[in-house]
DNA sequence: TTTT
DNA sequence: TTTT
């Protein structure tokens, strides 16, 4: 079935420096945790804030996008729901739900980094890596 | 923070017959999943077919759309991501994430059911109740 | 400024068969126009129902597409908003508002085509072609 | 038909301050356009820049929004497609295409301006007012 | 657990 | 011009 639609977009802060690591296959890997707050009135009537923590994975990310990704920025994130379970130290069966992005845009000012747009290159090229085969078979 | 975006567009299909129940508030709680299907080429060439399974909740549904979530039947979701914890049986802390449903668009042919449009409303009417208070605390 | 979003969803149906041409470049064109309808009470407390008509232009699509974008179909599109500009028949400029589909999925049943999912590949690998440089200079 | 789907979502910059009236029924009117940036590779291999205008609308915004609508802000629009057709002082039909606004958030830096979450409230109680019977004759 |  |  490719008829189905698995899309997830969101705005909101990074909680902590993304986490780089590399697979044996060479694969770039960045972590971070985007936090997204919905405010609502509750039953006294004073507002309540409710934060949510998404967990976000991105495939061969480019430099330039590492170092947007730190802790405090407000970013853009498109991307895919996806689950993966995992068997934790205790041998107890743990279920992780992930955002894998698809598109990123950093929203902070940008600082006069001194990059050209031609440097930089769209963000869509430069993550539409993660559908090459090697990626789809990743370990986790 | 009320300046973040936490926004899920889904488009799949029902693996069961939705389940509705009511809260002791008198809220109508609807739960069904839907799953999505992702296909990408593996490593030896074939199509590969990755299928998520999204929990989705929807609050005060209309019996017209608690009649049209039926097993196997195509529809649209709009939401946001929440998570939450419970302890199960075995004293496990476990973590839950589903889709709050703000928006549902029936996809399968009518099958003409009858209805008018002016019976139906919009789909927006009939969710938005979502907002009010009282399912705010609700104790899921 | 790589750094916007330009994104549109649409469900609706199609008014007409879609139609296809290729450009002088070899690239296949698609066009179609799809309906999507908005009701809200008007002053009188009846509901109105006020239609939109948007016209799609997709680049590369398959066979398979193009045999399902029928006159009444129901149809996802995602994709962009673009503008441009010609000069009329009688000499007045014209502004048009089209989205350029990047995503497509059929909504209604399958009526048993008899392809694979093999066969038809992912849609976003079909429509993706749109960003090779050829169709990038298409002459609308 | 309730069963249409009509999103647009942009992140962009507002070309000029946004601009305000009210209506005979006393509606709050707000006028902005946003910019967003295509770059894709030409034939010669260079990257092009490709700007999009799209003219937004927003109805009953508070003031706070209102001054945050600004030259050179970006933000987060996510609205409907709305188009309408008058006659230009030439006696040309002219076409409109406009984004119906229905969720706004600011994406620059606070710079401190003293508010509280409390006082600013969620965006979308903000703007839901459009859907109030009133705005949905409004003469344009 | 669905669907094509 | 579609659909429910």
């Amino acid at each position: 079935m490719a008829f189905s639609l698995n899309k997830v977009m969101l705005i909101g802060n990074l909680g902590q420096d993304s986490e780089h690591r590399f697979t044996a296959n060479d694969i770039s890997v960045t972590n971070f945790s985007v936090a997204t707050t919905r405010s609502y009135k509750g039953k006294d009537g004073s507002w309540v804030n409710e934060t949510t923590w998404h967990n976000v994975v991105a495939y061969n990310l480019s430099d330039f996008y590492k170092e947007k990704l730190k802790k405090g920025k407000k970013v853009y994130v498109e991307g895919r729901i996806s689950k993966r379970d995992y068997t934790d130290k205790e041998n107890i069966k743990r279920y992780i739900t992930e955002i894998v992005a698809e598109n990123i845009i950093p929203l902070d000012g940008s600082e006069s980094n001194g990059k050209t747009s031609d440097e930089v290159k769209s963000t869509n090229d430069v993550i539409d890596n993660q559908n090459k085969e090697a990626v789809d078979d990743l370990p986790f």
